[in-house]
DNA sequence: TTGACATGCAGCCATTTGTCTGCATAATAA
DNA sequence: TTATTATGCAGACAAATGGCTGCATGTCAA
């Protein structure tokens, strides 16, 4: 449903704001743009847009309530990159330990 | 020993061809610059600075062998952030999908 | 109705980013 | 030695990024 692009949710967990961002809306959801700009350090203006690109990347999805717009945390889009990014290279960590050991082994050749 | 700092990985992980050098790594180590730079359609120098962040977010180590730089994944920060945030917010998602319900009974709020 | 509150939208601006070109250095091969 | 190959370093530059201000819109409460 939510068509989401990988590059989308990478781009949007490589700033510290919007990583800061969903671990407060980890630890309680439901929390409006004001909330969540208390202790953020910049103008709601400014924490507003980092919460549009999470919720365009598919980490958050918002629902209004009256004039207030609740935001709530969408584990699914870190979930896929744990599945397809993850467990691809830490998972299957054998090809790239042999890797490391054939350079290990390099040192040797002279 | 590698003290990589998880912003730099982070960020690091945000462009699509660092992703892509990832790959290539991860199917084969050892490779040098200009074998990673084939099929890039990109200059030499760009894909040399890509690689610089990569190694310098911990990503990658290389090793000198004559005058060829041969590169190698290393998965310990990939593995530390599916520890670190993958098996938070999407292994205990219970917290996230309790949100989640939160949410749709507003709808039957009025 | 009126004022306060929550949010959105448009535009400005400095910094960062990702690409490029040009030149330098070190190692291998003829 | 000399030419070729593999890489590094410095600087330029357009585009993206992340912060800001100012103003508009819609909702709630008195």
């Amino acid at each position: 449903m939510a068509a989401y692009c990988m590059d989308d949710v990478f781009k949007a967990l490589a700033d510290p704001t919007r990583r800061l961002l969903l671990d407060r809306l980890f630890e309680k959801g439901g929390q409006t743009l004001t909330e969540l700009t208390d202790g953020l350090d910049m103008r709601r203006q400014s924490a507003a847009k980092h919460l549009s690109i999470l919720e365009a990347a598919g980490l958050i999805s918002c629902h209004w309530h009256g004039r207030e717009k609740r935001h709530y945390l969408n584990p699914l889009p870190i979930a896929e990159i744990g599945r397809r990014w993850i467990d691809k290279f830490s998972g299957q960590k054998s090809a790239a330990i042999l890797n490391l050991k054939d350079a290990l082994e390099e040192k040797n050749d002279g």
